[in-house]
DNA sequence: CCTATTTCAGTCAAACTGATATGC
DNA sequence: CGCATATCAGTTGGACTGAAATAG
């Protein structure tokens, strides 16, 4: 088999991989993102949570930390944070009376209602040095790592 | 303006961000190589502050922070920490004595060299659901991300 | 009895802030 | 003086660990 002289070298090097070149561009996207909701008084974890209310309905504790990356016992802390500002209620489930059935607010609605009025200029700016086709390209990359990661 | 039906809509959601989706991605990255780092003793930035010092020769600190994106306080106590386990030395800059030069020890080298011989298994688990040519292409465009975030 | 879900208490590395000392 | 570099002390939010309580 002959070397194909564009192809990468195997790297031997942290700083070579393409693993550490997510995580570099993943804090930097985080950065955006915090920087975009602070100035509305979220936290990433808060304004996560409401948008997988929102998008999926009433999720038990265990489905929300699982769908969303993140430790049950952190998902507790999010979830109380968001029960004392009235933006989820916690119902428990009358089948399996271990689950407890976290559901957005209308207040919670609100409140994300007024962030997706410009969420999306955090893609505009990270991507900004990417064509059109390049942004949907990646998009189309990262989502299939992501589907593959969940399988 | 005809809108383009395969076109990914305008994102009103954080999780439909490809910031989010970066973010996500990065934090998995992340996961492995500490992953594999942690089992040969070594922390991220240890690694990658070995790592700049072995590509770039000797650096000042502020050079280094920069470089690795993180802030100079932070630095200085990798730096502590690695000066004590004997794999860099500092020594102030004679013609700019504000700068202090750091510099790879050749235990320091050693430690580097054990590491190189199987981190790029990494990038083999992370990637593993794309192609060859969807692997380069999709560092390419992270590539093209961070040069453009530099300048 | 064993498993699943939630909860609690605590640790740890990363990311950041602000102030200070020192040299240009 | 202003500015840059490095240092120090402390905070914050995120990621993780282990154990307990409760219910299937």
């Amino acid at each position: 088999m002959v070397e194909d002289p564009a192809a990468a070298p195997r790297p031997t090097s942290v700083l070579d991989l393409n693993a550490y070149l997510m995580y570099t561009m993943g804090k930097a996207a985080r950065r955006s993102i915090t920087e975009r909701l602070t100035a509305r008084g979220l936290r990433l974890w808060h304004a996560t949570v409401l948008d997988l209310l929102a998008e999926l309905g009433p999720q038990s504790k265990g489905d929300l930390a699982t769908r969303l990356d993140m430790h049950p016992s952190d998902l507790v802390k999010i979830v109380n944070d968001l029960t004392k500002t009235g933006w989820v209620t916690c119902t428990r489930d009358t089948l399996d009376r271990r689950r407890i059935e976290v559901a957005l607010t209308s207040d919670g609605r609100a409140a994300l209602a007024s962030l997706s009025a410009d969420i999306s200029s955090v893609d505009d700016d990270l991507l900004a040095p990417l064509t059109e086709a390049e942004r949907s390209q990646l998009g189309t990359l990262l989502r299939r790592l992501r589907s593959a990661q969940r399988a």
